[in-house]
DNA sequence: ACAAAATTTTAGACTAATCTAAAAATATAT
DNA sequence: ATATATTTTTAGATTAGTCTAAAATTTTGT
């Protein structure tokens, strides 16, 4: 037999919950989360700096709570943190929450193509498959999906070295009428609105034209790949990416 | 965009390092391992109680480490314990374990059999995603993967109900003269050990003759599917598995 | 510009899982 | 059979990550 300690791992008196190492620095689990959810919260506020409570509410945990952690990622280099001010992320920490995003997409697109899963079913799943520490798992993962550029919901996809595939995707509830654009992406990844889209046939790649903007509730009619006529309401049309 | 808590729970106070659920029960990360761990253990004694050295031995901690925990897992009556006697686990804590052995091996499967890992590579990565917990996921990679009965090291895939497909290997080892066996598993997963039977094409399938034991080390003369001819330690036979 | 409201940080406490050192129980050897 | 050695458990301490309550800072509204 041949055990190893797996992802609980002491140093010294010191107990990380699962480790990963970039440049010798152990990240415990609950820091890349950090890192991740910094990254997307950036991300959607045009690189601004993230609040300690947009990240209380991402991370499900108090302020409190919050505010220690960026003292310790902050110490670590993984954060610009002036207090009361927000947080960004530094380019170390940068690369930490680019690597996590690449495995959870990479573990979509796996779960997707590979397992059948619905784009509805796989965030929780990928949530624990980016935590996975192996470079070698990752680099084979990506060639046995064919190296995907995309995942499931249009996210774009960092490579090995965080570059992340530029892309540009509007709103569907920016598009003006009579345009016809290509549905890319969504901006919001829960399981009600994605079964929402399914139950419209709205799939990743699918042509939608803009026929009708109600002047009473900016809800969309819109043509499917040149065939179905329907509705979509606003709130639905803003969290389209289309392109 | 959507979170959720991945990994880390909060229940009232208090902090759980991944969880999984059987029966409502929470299971930490820490505790599946422990009770892994002991399964294969009682397994290897053939069904005798499991020493607090042992465990310590195999988790990486101290013994003190493991009498806290034992006395924890027996609270919730996932073992059989009486201080001082070693442990056993009840029906409860062999579920358990069974789920996370399952996982383990299948997750090897797919490491060697998609992602074209060598069977010394796989143990450690294996070790991270066996926690992963999904059963949706866990049926679906089975599937995929076309219900394997045996991992790449030859070692039983328990089913979903955690029944283990019945096994009677015997040691090369205790293999008499002349005899001619299949080569079904190995007893040691060390990669050096992996790596050494990798080099004399040793292979899972393979046939073997006994032509020769040696009087003076018990070291084995072997015929490699009716062509090539071989020596392996009394060590080496000892853990390679045949039938 | 200042008071009130909201946000963020600090202080002090808790839990899971670990540790070391010491005490208790069991096993071994003469 | 008893002293010694080994193993196991207990006691007390530590760390990461969380919590609540209170204090500090920033923002907002008049």
């Amino acid at each position: 037999m041949y055990f190893c300690k797996p992802r609980l791992s002491a140093i010294g008196n010191r107990l990380f919950f699962k480790l990963s190492t970039v440049d010798n620095q152990l990240i415990s689990f609950t820091e890349e989360n950090y890192l991740k959810i910094i990254y997307l919260l950036t991300e959607r506020h045009n690189g601004n700096e993230v609040s300690t409570n947009k990240l209380a509410e991402h991370t499900q945990t108090k302020a409190a709570s919050v505010s220690d952690m960026l003292r310790k990622l902050a110490e670590k280099n993984y954060i610009n943190y002036r207090k009361y001010q927000g947080v960004t992320l530094t380019e170390a920490g940068e690369q930490i929450a680019l690597g996590v995003i690449r495995k959870h997409r990479l573990w979509e697109v796996f779960l997707v193509e590979k397992l059948g899963f619905g784009w509805d079913e796989i965030h929780d799943i990928a949530e624990q498959l980016e935590h996975i520490d192996s470079k070698e798992l990752t680099k084979r993962l990506d060639d046995f999906l064919g190296n995907p550029q995309f995942d499931p919901h249009g996210d774009p996809i960092p490579d090995a070295k965080g570059k992340m595939p530029s892309v540009s995707y509007q709103k569907l509830s920016e598009i003006t009428l009579n345009q016809s654009v290509v549905m890319m992406g969504v901006s919001v990844h829960s399981p009600s609105f994605l079964q929402h889209l399914d139950k419209q046939q709205i799939t990743l790649g699918c042509d939608l034209k803009v026929l009708e903007i109600s002047d009473f509730d900016k809800s969309y009619g819109l043509l499917l790949n040149n065939k179905i006529r329907l509705f979509v309401s606003n709130e639905v049309a803003r969290n389209l990416l289309v392109c």
